[in-house]
DNA sequence: TCAGCTATTCGGTGTTGCTAGGTAGAGGTA
DNA sequence: TACCTCTACCTAGCAACACCGAATAGCTGA
């Protein structure tokens, strides 16, 4: 996609990631690829590594070093109480938003 | 709000704004008290002021100086053609990104 | 005259995602 | 050995965007 999408990542992508090890902990690389599955093609890896360093130092996410048979350690990120919390508020602020726009989308028909 | 929706704004807010506009033609000022009364409360002013130079800039909408009663003269903004085909992308952009996150908030529970 | 509302503009700041590299471990091939 | 590829992580510099704070300007009513 183009740089519209880029745009609206910024604030959703870190929810994104944080409900995705809601589901299950999981490592940088392997973030990335799934979401790449997922239809964000043409997210850059260096932008995940970044975003966990930054949840990890806002304290929302436990990190463990995990030995890997193909090539260096993971970095294993999961979900604590506190991002769980935050993930909540993400949510409400999302369905707000969300709320917002499909008003507006509605009205503009 | 608080800083999280801040960042959701970041490309988001200039659909708003230019959805708003596919209803009728606004300006500056009137925008800024619409978006206040529809609950987001902390919106800046010259956070739309500076949108709307962007985007007109873009060339999406179009610009009538309006003398006003009450004031200063009104920037008046109304879309466009090319602004409609832009909005229709912001619509289809949005609609993949608010997919992707329904699915990851099913998921999660 | 001065406060208050309307209306726009501007400089500086912080956050965020992207670009474009680099580092490092392990396996396969010539 | 030398080289390539995949896995896995990290970093510096950049651009875009929303916010803050302040300034400017026109009009009205106390």
């Amino acid at each position: 996609m183009g740089k519209l999408v880029t745009e609206m990542l910024k604030g959703t992508l870190e929810g994104i990631v944080l409900a995705i090890l809601s589901g299950r902990p999981a490592y940088g690389y392997e973030i990335t690829a799934q979401l790449r599955d997922q239809g964000f093609s043409d997210i850059a890896e260096g932008t995940i590594y970044a975003l966990l360093v930054r949840v990890e130092q806002r304290g929302l996410v436990d990190v463990q070093k995990v030995p890997s048979e193909k090539g260096p350690p993971r970095k294993v990120y999961s979900l604590n109480d506190q991002g769980r919390e935050y993930l909540e508020e993400f949510w409400r602020t999302w369905s707000f938003l969300a709320g917002r726009l499909e008003q507006l989308r509605e009205g503009g028909k």
